[in-house]
This record gives structure tokens, C-alpha cells and sequence, in this order.
RNA sequence: GGACAGGUGGCCGAGUGGUUAAAGGCAGCAGACUGUAAAUCUGCCCGCGCAAGCGUACGCUAGUUCGAAUCUAGCCCUGUCCA
């Protein structure tokens, strides 16, 4: 739920709170004053361990783009600089070194989504990116320890959250972690005084880090700049945003196809709709408290409202179309559509096992095998329980489907 | 460097010589019910095989044994405490 709106009278912090961006800000009458005056740069991190972004990010993403259309400057920081180090925090995954080209890489293709989202240029408010690799690896240990160490003390990164944490429930906290607070710092006092920044934002699990960019900046500059944090974004189910049977819900074209994208949105769960409407659409605001409001099945309309629109800022409005005839022509049809994956098949038959597996339904011979047995292989809507089924075909496209809602199509080759 | 604890399937977590492809939970997939939702109930959930079965798997390596996730030794890694 979002806290009752305090009276803003800057567009920005009006714009992000009525929108549920809002968890926490340092100063909101501070930045609220000077949003009302001034251009405001603001910033995000973001991190360059893969080739895309996933729909987790998407939050920080749009409230850039919020700020954009609010009339300030979005800053997208990519951390070129500190995933070369590793982020020690995720220490369950194994952490693979990176090495220059790749982060090279990476930032490249995640830069493709945002300029789909933001206006880049070289404007008052177009937006830039940056990359903290310019400034960190430029920076020797001892002269980090010397400019930076002194604004820090023991005592108050005692006091944050994530190193109390650690060190009441016994778990590790490694030296290397809590030089990474001082990093992240050193990011938001070097954007404040090269780009004018003035707003750090990010998830709500960056509170602390973005809290020590604030002080440090103003111990060092004396600089007065604002924090603000978003709500945890989880789905109603309790669950983190973003992951499905397939893996992560990317952002890039190329890391997952738009119908998945799309059909990701049109899935949510009831309760989800009216805010990511909010968060990630540009509906107003009226349209989407009737979206909201439809009961039963009618919510039904406003998912794939919430689909369309949220492809068509991510993947543009081709890819939204077609996702959305695809999902029309095959749920409603019963019919195929152009975007739902296929398998050309040579010579007029296949193997339902093969044709599911090929589909990607299935990753081996018995996984294909135990959904048929179960009852969940179909051909043509027709559930198909014999294991040794072989399908033929002439000239006509057949649809195959894994239970009721992924579809694929044989076509001859 | 020393003492202790521990490393089990995507995750958590039982299992201390055969009955263990490994309890249970979570996640996932499918079926029923629905609205391409949630909740609930049911089935499935290492690979190959129509099947009998075969292969692979309990940190790594080498042993003991008819037989090891379980015992032994060495090594690697993680944690706690001491130096």
C-alpha cells in the first residue's frame, strides 16, 4: 500500500508517489523544493554481470523514465567498475570474474533497452549513461583510503542495516563487502560533482549504500543531495518479481522472445495489476483505477491492457501487436499465431516426443514422455495420451501444445 | 597455525553399511475446478529404454567391504571458536 501522499508540489515527487515508486526519501520536502526549481540529475546503478536486465530492474528503469518526464535528467550508472570486482552479496552463485570485453558487452546490449525507454542525448534532460569503471579502476587503494576513509567511520557502518544484519545472525560479512558501501558512496559524490547530480534513487535494499553517497558527498563537497528508495517489488503471491519455469523475464529481445514477455504480463496474478499498471505503464491514472476496478473475469481486459502496454515500452508496439494477435488467434481461435514458437518439420510426420521437445516443452525424452502420460501433451486441443503418437501432417500447420497455455506450431519444411 | 562443526538432488533438509535414485518441505511441470488469475485437491519431478533394465549421482581422490551417501586416509571448500 502506498502512505497517504504528503502535499508535493513538484511534478516529480507528485508523479512517483501517486504511482507507488515511493518507499523512502531522505529529504522529501528538500527534493521536492528543489525539483520545483531546478533540473534535477538523478541516478540509478545498475549492474553489468549479464547481457540484459530483467523485469526486477524494470521498477528503477520506469522511474527514470518518470523522472525524464517529470522534466529532469536521468543518469543511468552502469557498474562496469564494481561488477569487475564482483558484487560479494549474491553468494550463492559462484562468481564467474568478468572480464573487460564481456562487461564491455553487456553494457551494449543493456544499453538497447534503455534507449528504448529514455530519450538519450546530449539536452538539459536527455539522458546519459555512465560507467563507474571510468572513475573506479582510475583509482589507486591508498588514495581511495585517504579521500574517502576519513568520512567514514567504523562506528556508523556498524549502524546500517545490512552489516547489523550480517553480524547479529552470525553470517560473514568479508572485508571486501564493506569496501563495496564505500564504492557505491564514491559513485554518487563523483556524479555529483562532474554531472550535477543531485538524486540517487534504487530499491529499497539500497537504502544504506545510498545513504553513505548522500553523507559522503556532503562531508566532501558539502553538497546537499537526496535519496529515495522504491518498495520492495514483489508479486502478490510473496514471490520475487520475474522468474518463471523458463528462467528470468529479460528485457532484451534476444534474451527472451516478446510472446513470452508478453504472455509474462497477461499471467499476473489479479492483485498485481493495479499497481504494475502504475508502475510500469504510462496509462493515466484515471484509466487505470477502471482497469482496477473490473471484477471477476472482466480483469481479464485489463491484464492484457497491462500486456500490450508494457511491450510495447519494452519491445516496442510491433512486437506488442503481434504478441497480442498471436494470444487472440490462439486462446480464443483455438487457432495458431504467427508469434508462438514453431519447429519446421521434413518430411510430413514427427514424433509427438520429438515435436515437443523440439518445441522446447520438454528438455528430454522422458520429460516429454511424463507430460504425455499426465495428460498435458495436445494436438490440436486434443489432449494426446499415447506415448508412441506420431503426428502427420499435409501442408497444413499443426498445433501443439504442453498444457493450456503453451502452444507451438509444426510447420512442413 | 590449532580445536570443533559441516559439505546430500534447482533450493532447504532427513538419512550414519544393504530394504536409498536417496524421507519431508519449497520451487517447478501437468490434470481437475476456473477467467491464460488465486486458492484447493491429484499426479509427475536425474538420463536412456516400450519394458525388464542400464547408466550416472550424496565436495574431490584413493582405500576397507560381497556391498558405501553412510567406515578409513589424504586433499579441497565453508562456518564457529582459539592463536
Amino acid at each position: 500500500m502506498t502512505q497517504n501522499a504528503p502535499p508535493y508540489t513538484s511534478s516529480l515527487l507528485r508523479l512517483l508517489s501517486e504511482r507507488g515508486y515511493v518507499h523512502q526519501v531522505t529529504d522529501a520536502h528538500g527534493l521536492d523544493a528543489l525539483a520545483a526549481k531546478q533540473i534535477v540529475p538523478g541516478y540509478i546503478g545498475f549492474d553489468a554481470t549479464a547481457p540484459s536486465l530483467h523485469v526486477g530492474s524494470l521498477v528503477q528503469i520506469m522511474m527514470l523514465r518518470r523522472l525524464q518526464q517529470a522534466g529532469h535528467k536521468p543518469i543511468v550508472l552502469m557498474g562496469g567498475g564494481t561488477t569487475k570486482v564482483g558484487d560479494p552479496s549474491g553468494k550463492d552463485e559462484s562468481r564467474k570474474m568478468l572480464t573487460s570485453a564481456d562487461i564491455a558487452a553487456n553494457i551494449a546490449s543493456i544499453r538497447t533497452v534503455f534507449e528504448k525507454l529514455l530519450t538519450f542525448g546530449d539536452g538539459p534532460t536527455d539522458a546519459v549513461m555512465v560507467d563507474n569503471d571510468t572513475w573506479l579502476s582510475a583509482l589507486g587503494y591508498v588514495e581511495l583510503l585517504r579521500t574517502v576513509g576519513p568520512h567514514f567511520t567504523i562506528n556508523r557502518m556498524m549502524t546500517f542495516d545490512s552489516v547489523k544484519l550480517r553480524l547479529e545472525r552470525e553470517q560473514p560479512l568479508t572485508f571486501l563487502e564493506f569496501n563495496y558501501m564505500i564504492l557505491q558512496a564514491y559513485d554518487f559524490r563523483e556524479l555529483a560533482l562532474t554531472a550535477g547530480c543531485r538524486l540517487q534513487m534504487g530499491g529499497s535494499d539500497q537504502w544504506g549504500n545510498i545513504v553513505n553517497g548522500i553523507e559522503l558527498t556532503r562531508r566532501m563537497e558539502s553538497v546537499e543531495v537526496y535519496g529515495l528508495t522504491t518498495p520492495l517489488l514483489t508479486t502478490a503471491d510473496g514471490a520475487k518479481m520475474g522468474k518463471t519455469a523458463a528462467g528470468a523475464v529479460w528485457l532484451n529481445e534476444d534474451a527472451l522472445p516478446a510472446w513470452d514477455f508478453w504472455q509474462y504480463w497477461r499471467n499476473v496474478d489479479d492483485r498485481d495489476v493495479g499497481r504494475f499498471l502504475r508502475l510500469f505503464t504510462d496509462l493515466p491514472l484515471d484509466e487505470i483505477a477502471r482497469l482496477e476496478a473490473l471484477g471477476g473475469s472482466e480483469i481479464n481486459a485489463a491484464k492484457v491492457v497491462l500486456a500490450n502496454e508494457v511491450t510495447k515500452l519494452v519491445r516496442g508496439a510491433e512486437a506488442a501487436a503481434a504478441a497480442e494477435a498471436t494470444a487472440a488467434a490462439t486462446f480464443a481461435g483455438g487457432g495458431v499465431g504467427a508469434d508462438l514458437p514453431s519447429l519446421a518439420c521434413p518430411d510430413g510426420s514427427i514424433a509427438l516426443i520429438d515435436a515437443l521437445i523440439g518445441l522446447g516443452f520438454a528438455a528430454s525424452r522422458g520429460e516429454a514422455k511424463r507430460l504425455i502420460a499426465g495428460g498435458g501433451a495436445r494436438v490440436e486441443g486434443h489432449s494426446v495420451t499415447d506415448e508412441a503418437h506420431v503426428i502427420a501432417f499435409q501442408g497444413a500447420e499443426i498445433r501443439v501444445s504442453s498444457g493450456k497455455k503453451k502452444h507451438g506450431v509444426l510447420r512442413p519444411a
